[in-house]
DNA sequence: TCATATATGATACATTTGTATAGTTACATG
DNA sequence: CATGTAACTATACAAATGTATCATATATGA
């Protein structure tokens, strides 16, 4: 048994293992970059047998994300509840179970899966939660902060690869993630615009949406 | 002739129009999730003038490849030189060309393109440029956070779906940027971790690069 | 024990999709 | 005008892939 209580690979039931081999294969190449044979082959059963647990690939799909779902909030209690986290804000790109569900829920964004939209708002409430209860009434948009946030996170989780070379070091792996979480300190603690630009950035924004001329195109930040 | 001195679509070559459609239909749809059928009939040219000019689907692929990025350079540079944006710091996201060309971008890291790393170091660069211009001295890895930066921006685009759900208006269209340009300036501007919290994380972060006990899971922030 | 349902496997099928080939038109150039 | 080269089309081909069908084994319960 894992920490999380699920029994290891081997000791799944044949279902269990190609639902497990699904979420990491969807994860890690994407829904349509996976092949049932793949998942199959990798779960040590036959092609049939999905057919016969699941349905179908997108019924497979499904399965997976009810699960990832399920897991996300069993872990994050899981993790809560656990003394060591207790007093902590943080939620847990650091425990590897929630970073392959976390990376499913980035791969079903990408991929434009139909439950995206659900585990996207879920990880946002999460996180607009933890906002609110750290800076009450600091933010105009609590919701919208959060959905920058979780962006970001997801960005990375996008873009791990390309991290990984501006790191020198996988940024999945333990090394890099602590590398990584230094740098998360800096950019949320530091602003990255001053409040002056922020102020004429937002009157220009403010007097852009008075005026229906959209067609202008001017920013105060957000270097891209 | 449009504002950056492209013909209209109907009046481009027909390899011109291949690469266009193909431009917009892989960053819309992704690449495995585009077709040269697709491709062809949008164009309005028959599936064998992709081969004859492109010699394969991937070959049109690295066309769109180098076309992007030569485009993002000469826009930003026409950008800069415009009178309107030479005191502004910002890039172009507001631009709607500029808009196309990192939405291939940010499908091409997604789908991951050979290319993408090359595109992505591009826009990195760009935007640690603005940073180190701006903040000369204040970050220990500019490298790093501009890559955050292009985290957050491009990560937006991959879930401008989701963002559109929150915002309450297409986060793609004038308006719903224009919102969005609000939420990130409050983003960039306003710490989210305070700076007591932020320096407890880095300690707490350097105590675990100092343990080889990876297994540990903390961090200091970044709800996620 | 026998029967029935569930689990599992082997294989065939149809569709999609990229690619290859051959033919046709248009256009420049001598 | 002749001719050849590039642009362009129509169609055929092969591989990959999700799905369906049929057969077999295993377990469970009357």
């Amino acid at each position: 048994m894992t920490l999380s209580g699920e029994p290891a690979f081997e000791d799944m039931t044949a279902k269990a293992r190609l639902r497990e081999t699904a979420l990491r294969l969807f994860a890690e190449e994407g829904i349509e970059g996976t092949t049932v044979r793949d998942i199959a082959r990798m779960s040590g059963v036959s092609l049939g047998l999905i057919r016969h647990h699941f349905g179908s690939k997108d019924g497979l799909r499904a399965a997976c994300d009810t699960y990832a779902i399920e897991q996300m909030v069993h872990l994050k209690k899981e993790i809560i509840l656990d003394g060591k986290l207790a007093d902590r804000e943080s939620m847990s790109s650091f425990h590897p179970r929630m970073l392959v569900l976390i990376r499913y829920v980035a791969r079903s964004v990408c991929d434009g899966s139909p439950s995206a939209d659900a585990m996207f708002s879920q990880i946002v409430s999460s996180t607009q939660d933890w906002i609110e209860a750290q800076f009450p009434g600091e933010f105009a948009d609590p919701r919208m902060q959060a959905a920058l946030v979780v962006a970001t996170e997801i960005g990375i989780l996008v873009m791990h690869k390309q991290f990984s070379d501006v790191l020198g070091a996988d940024a999945l792996s333990p090394k890099g993630h602590l590398q990584l979480a230094r740098a998360k300190v800096e950019f949320y603690s530091k602003p990255l615009i001053s409040p002056e630009v922020a102020a004429t950035a937002l009157e220009t924004i403010e007097k852009l949406q008075d005026s229906p001329n959209s067609k202008q195109h001017e920013e105060g930040g957000a270097a891209c």
